[in-house]
DNA sequence: GCTACAATCTCCAGCGACTAGAGGATCAAG
DNA sequence: CTTGATCCTCTAGTCGCTGGAGATTGTAGC
């Protein structure tokens, strides 16, 4: 069992070490034990879990999520339709993100990019923000 | 020339209130008139700022984007390069996030949505989460 | 005029998810 | 034995809002 300090785990997943020392007070990571003088030490179970967090952080999990995630996975034998639930949610989130986005790059395509003004009043740039009518859905 | 309150603002606009103070604390919103008691009123050319300003904010443009922009605007006769360059860099930061989202989409994707398992150790919801194989990127 | 109640004011504190810095202790290498 | 990297804790800042406290004002009904 190898056990590596905050700085080895921050290279191995890519996290700062602020952010570990974030997760772990905010009770995502568990407490490490510590050498004599102090310092954090990690196993391999550690690692796997922040590599999870950080994964599913990526994934535009909020932390809440991944808390229930971690429980769910903390009780191995338990029933698993509340992550599916949770998956299923977040799959609607990102089309809709996804859907607003395009929605967004089609409203900005209207943008000329080779402006044939170079003043501001005439400019699509500016006149593509201003007009109300090429909002991508209906706002106020 | 109709005034109207901040709450009339907040409803033209769909503008919480204290955001609209916000804005004005920064500096996005110029200060407006008062009444005798104090309260703020709004000229037309107000509303129509706020628009342009929720429009960008909803567009993904951040704040000191949309200051530059408000501050091209409020300069008519420059050239407007500048605003051609902001919206081209934010088109791109559309682009990439698009992409990335499509990846998580897939990667999420694979979950079975009928797990035909019940117990989360087999569940291949928790699994996708955990798998590093899955990732839609090189993560770390 | 009086009483409710809604709207507004200022100021301050908090959210999420980190990120950065100060100031001090400890480790590993030369 | 010194140097520099790494680590510790603690505090405060980031962005873009959002909400509450407590005081004042505007409006409507009686």
């Amino acid at each position: 069992m190898t056990l590596i300090s905050i700085g080895r785990l921050s290279d191995e997943t890519g996290t700062k070490i602020p952010t570990i020392r974030y997760y772990e007070s905010i009770g995502l990571l568990p407490e490490p034990p510590r050498t004599a003088s102090n310092r954090r030490l990690y196993d391999p179970h550690a690692v796997a879990r922040l590599r999870f967090i950080r994964h599913a952080r990526d994934l535009g999990f909020e932390i809440e999520a991944i808390r229930d995630f971690l429980g769910l996975m903390d009780h191995p034998g338990g029933p698993c339709h509340h992550a599916h639930g949770l998956v299923r949610q977040h799959l609607e989130a990102i089309d809709a993100k996804i859907a607003q986005l395009q929605a967004m790059r089609h409203a900005i395509e209207r943008v000329s990019p080779n402006c044939p003004y170079n003043r501001v009043e005439q400019c699509p740039a500016i006149e593509v923000l201003s007009d109300h009518a090429l909002c991508p859905d209906g706002c106020p």
